[in-house]
DNA sequence: TGTGTGCGAAACCAATTGGTTGCGCAAGTT
DNA sequence: AACTTGCGCAACCAATTGGTTTCGCACACA
């Protein structure tokens, strides 16, 4: 299974998790309350987003407090900065063909 | 199906193609090259980043050219952008905390 | 010690994914 | 007119997803 931030991003479940821990650490109940699936089904999604490594637990008595690891998320804007790296570098070499063709021109 | 530009990117195979896309518009087997798989595999990449609103076809003659729908991709810059202002807003209540504990001590 | 509660694990399900191969059409080429 | 090329589509497949319900364990509390 791939296991990436993009996965992890991948459902709007999980999303809305994702915000939602930022704010802070939260239990499986606690979180399920604010969605319209049942509690087990929003515990695969934080097992998932464990598995991504967004996530990390912290078992304190009988609960469970998961909490966002907020770093992970870098690798999104990685990505995306290297995107942007790749549109200027078009962009430059647009210019230059305008270049060419103001010098053509004269 | 789920179909926005997060489900576009979760897949690395597509990554490569919106990157690839950049630069320029490219036809279905120019792209698959790149590939280890078939041509018909990326296809179905290009159907699915095209249903995402991704990518746009454009016919020319026997060829397709599949461009890239940069603006798309804001969309995850948007989500990050809320994201980084959950943080923000998360450090400023931090920063209220500590703020309190000071005025506290004295 | 019994009872309620927080949680994960397992079994099951339909739908989706990501890949394959085979096919056929339409546009070029000879 | 016959062949080649570029492409999408359909059928098939195993694996994964996202959900459910049932179960059982461990902790807390009476």
């Amino acid at each position: 299974m791939r296991r990436d931030v993009f996965q992890a991003i991948a459902d709007p479940t999980r999303r809305a998790i994702i915000l939602m821990l930022v704010v802070g650490a939260m239990t499986p109940n606690a979180i399920a309350e604010h969605f319209d699936s049942s509690r087990q089904a929003v515990s695969k999604h934080l097992r998932i987003l464990t598995e991504c490594d967004v996530l990390s637990k912290e078992q304190q008595g009988r609960e469970i407090h998961y909490h966002l690891n907020a770093d992970k998320l870098k690798d999104i804007e990685k990505w995306l900065e290297q995107f942007k790296q790749l549109m200027a570098k078009r962009f430059d070499q647009l210019d230059t063909v305008l270049e060419q063709l103001k010098s053509k021109r004269k």
